[in-house]
DNA sequence: CGGGGATTTGACACATATCAAGAGCGGTGG
DNA sequence: CCACCGCTCTTGATATGTGTCAAATCCCCG
């Protein structure tokens, strides 16, 4: 893939007005031509909202394996939507208990934890080298005045993040490990599938310590319960490759 | 201590219907004139915006104990800010699993999960006779349009919410049944506290049952911590009266 | 090709669930 | 006004799922 990040020196003095951009090198950042608009922000936008949200994103910024997009406690700007790779969000309390809140894929916008208190309250790390839209807070309040699509979708946004961490804390609450661990496949094998990837053979970003923070258990029952898995016929582990042999055994581990 | 719900006579009469209201009815559904715009929707907003808030709402809705005012499923028209009162939210999954996923008091915002998905997918269910003011939806969106300030607003509303769902996905995930119990409390007493009740001494509304289910414990587990907190001297508990004798403890038992 | 983190697996400990019984409390009706 | 009924809560005994600690192996990255 291209690389999109390093924004040539003309870019650099993009007046705020997009009407004005070079359009060779502004067609790099159009949500119109992006394969993920289905996924992403416009996704369901009209034609001519669509056309609008162009003026969303300006810049890209490449995120290398490990590195931090943003952190805890920065000054909150923008939002950020994965459009290659792949990351995980951390939540950090005064001690040093901390956990994996959430993973992202392409289409998936980060940051919005932050317009509340106006700086970000976790840390987004990317599991692989990675690059994110970056969709600047000021413009996308100024346009979703006049987009009405626009503003609209983006409270879908918001509440579908708050429906999706309502079905984390229902996993958290009330499954036991084995059903979590279940759950978590079925959704990544399902987010996979919609970005055209199999959703049967996948390949793990994370570590067992990954997914049991998330899950709330240790990684040593993470990875026991792929090894039970494994010898029950429903999984094929070798690491962090995964194959689903039997969904339909999977999706009645899930339910007890 | 005073019961909030109890609301004056005058306010049973005030009509369904908006166009049909008198100006003398109207204004008791004002916000600018609400005791609680400052932990409401319209928190922080200037006065002109302020005044521009008072067309959000034109109804209210009276809630007795134990009913619902919405139910999964329902499709999804408006918000509900509670004006007086306690509810729960409950999210249901198919097998009979369910669990309570938050409780909420007066000026906080209940519904937002229904934006994306254009349904509710929770159960909400008044555990005391309450009141909400009812916020249509449509209504909202086409007044965030033109009041800026508005808009800023209730994305922070959304944002809030979504990180303190994130909180509670830290208590379940990370911590022990103890000091989620403690997180529990130290939330409502705060919680009194900024509506100008007691940080140190209130009555819970909801059952044992209910908090285990929001903790993700059994109702004996709960019961048990109640009893241990009392015999520590950090809680005087009878039944549902709760007493913070140690709050300093309290913190410590918080932090493990 | 070497080294260090990641993973697997086993033995054991412990927190919390489960099952069970009884007490307390509030609301209802006689 | 009192007695009863049902729901909520408390407490005990026991079961069990998951955590903890430890050691060996794997395998990916430099």
């Amino acid at each position: 893939m291209n690389n999109l990040a390093i924004m040539p020196a003309t870019m650099k003095s993009v007046p705020v007005n997009p009407v004005a951009a070079a359009p060779v090198e502004k067609i790099l950042t159009l949500c119109s031509n992006c394969n993920l608009r289905d996924l992403c922000l416009p996704c369901g936008l009209a034609e001519q909202d669509m056309d609008r949200a162009d003026e969303l994103v300006y810049t890209r910024r490449r995120v290398k394996r490990g590195e931090r997009l943003y952190r805890a406690g920065d000054a909150f700007s923008s939002l950020y939507s994965v459009r290659s790779g792949f990351f995980k969000t951390v939540q950090t309390v005064g001690d040093g208990r901390d956990q994996v809140i959430g993973f992202h894929m392409g289409g998936e916008i980060m940051g919005m934890d932050g317009i509340g208190s106006e700086m970000h309250d976790c840390d987004s790390i990317s599991l692989e080298d990675s690059e994110v839209c970056v969709i600047p807070y000021a413009r996308l309040e100024h346009l979703t005045q006049t987009v009405h699509g626009l503003q609209r979708q983006f409270h879908k946004v918001m509440s579908r993040e708050i429906a999706q961490e309502r079905s984390v804390m229902l996993l958290l609450g009330s499954m036991r490990a084995e059903e979590r661990l279940a759950a978590f496949l079925l959704n990544l094998s399902q987010r996979f599938l919609r970005r055209g990837f199999s959703a049967s053979e996948f390949v793990l970003r994370m570590t067992r310590e990954e997914i049991g923070s998330y899950l709330g258990m240790k990684l040593e029952t993470v990875s026991r319960l792929f090894s039970r898995f494994q010898e029950d016929g429903i999984l094929e582990v070798q690491q962090k490759h995964v194959r689903i042999r039997d969904s339909v055994a999977l999706e009645a581990a899930l339910k007890g």
